[in-house]
DNA sequence: TTGTTTTGTTCTACTATTCAGAACGAAAAC
DNA sequence: GTTTTCGTTCTGAATAGTAGAACAAAACAA
């Protein structure tokens, strides 16, 4: 472990977790660094490109050469290019946030989104990490991965919600309904104000690779609406796995 | 100057860049590193999480972790989120990919975009880096910019087609053409198939804070149609500046 | 104002960290 | 079956990185 490397790169997640540009003394509090330490780096850093001095120059912010990075390894996945456009077809149709996310390890990440015009919104923001286990499209990905990922999973179910699944039993229980019924549902799960549904994408060998999913405060959300929503995230999940398989 | 820093953020660019995972040997080499220092670095980065071996082992990958701290980044910026919802209407109306871009330094970058559903598409990738030249929101930056990036600007213009301005004089007189009318165009400046337009967004204080705009091949662009997009884009222009102003 | 504290930045001396290169077995190429 | 290439480990050398002191400037207090 490169010491230098981890420290450099502990600033870059402390700032971006900060909405608003950052002291040196703050950086190095919450980096547990010693002040000419963090200077330092953040002077490479800013050499770098990857960091800016702003205002007067007493405050530090991120630039957007992370960003810059981080969306072009995304960008580069065809399953991503090939969604976008059917995420909008699918955000009209249902006027609910809609979404595209896929595992990583025991979480899963939300690597497109359009979000709904309605104006109540919950977040659904890109780049969005959540336990598999709390979201609707955490679920789909969840009941179709190996059984090492779900045993994993089912070893540690932290609770957000009083909804939040935290029994082991319970959640194998709900991966062989998903598995049976084709689809997941997460209510409440995550938080108070969160429904979602949500639907697997697969490859042409049949590997669950993302999930499509349509989130909100869906207040509304009954079995006629889930059967609904069901059925158009099938729609839409065809149609993003026939124009994949055939492009690739 | 932090060595380390260096190397290891030089093969997170390195990796985001390729669009397969790659082996040791190829990453020691384009990092120009020795392989058992680009090695250490890649174990490193596994152990921060921002790294993958994946298949055998053998080839390592960029996980999600980047790319989350880069859209956190973005997705706290209340203008994305704002103006989110206004770029599909906006996509809906003109059926054309949409963008919303800001200026840093001496290029523009792309901070979210929704892609034509259309069948042709050109490249409106999330995080795009583009020289403010040679770009419609670009230049829409660049003619509200202060003097000295104008100037700045002026002093180097790389050339990408036939059409790219590079004469100083030609984008002096560009950018009061821009602030005259109001509206930016480029026309395969940046490559032979790409046209834009693009208008500023404001905030409160009348400062132009980003550019949006509209762009694909759209290869009927005669001046009735530029008008019906400047004409659009001033509209949701305008609705995201009233929603942001109003919120913050 | 004047005095006090905090902050960003520079400097330096120490030493722990990092590095290149050699070496290895395994795998791939021929 | 031989050779080359590859990922990985190891080691000693030295360089790069660190903490802490020191300082000036700014912020704050009285």
């Amino acid at each position: 472990m490169i010491k230098s490397v981890d420290k450099a790169l502990r600033l870059l997640e402390i700032l971006s977790q900060s909405d608003r540009p950052m002291r040196l003394r703050d950086i190095a509090e919450a980096s547990e660094l010693t002040r000419s330490n963090a200077f330092r780096m953040l002077q490479t850093l800013r050499d770098l490109g990857y960091v800016a001095q702003v205002g007067d120059g007493s405050h530090y912010d991120l630039t957007l050469k992370i960003f810059e990075i981080g969306a072009r390894k995304v960008a580069s996945n065809a399953l991503v290019s090939v969604a976008h456009p059917v995420l909008q077809r699918l955000s009209e149709r249902v006027s609910e946030n809609v979404m595209l996310s896929v595992r990583e390890g025991l979480t899963s990440v939300v690597l497109d989104r359009i979000e709904s015009r309605a104006f109540v919104r919950t977040f659904a923001y890109l780049g969005a990490r959540a336990p598999l286990h709390a979201v609707s499209g955490g679920k789909v990905l969840l009941a179709w991965a190996p059984d090492e990922v779900i045993r994993a999973m089912a070893a540690d179910l932290p609770r957000f919600t009083e909804a939040t699944i935290t029994d082991p039993d319970r959640l194998a229980q709900e991966v062989e309904t998903i598995r049976a019924q084709g689809y997941a549902t997460a209510i409440h799960e995550i938080n108070d104000a969160a429904r979602g549904v949500a639907v697997p994408i697969r490859s042409l060998h049949g590997d669950v690779v993302a999930a499509l999913s349509i989130s909100g405060p869906m207040e509304d959300m009954d079995a006629a609406l889930i059967a609904r929503f069901v059925a158009e995230l099938q729609d839409h999940a065809a149609r993003i796995e026939r124009t994949w398989t055939g492009a690739a």
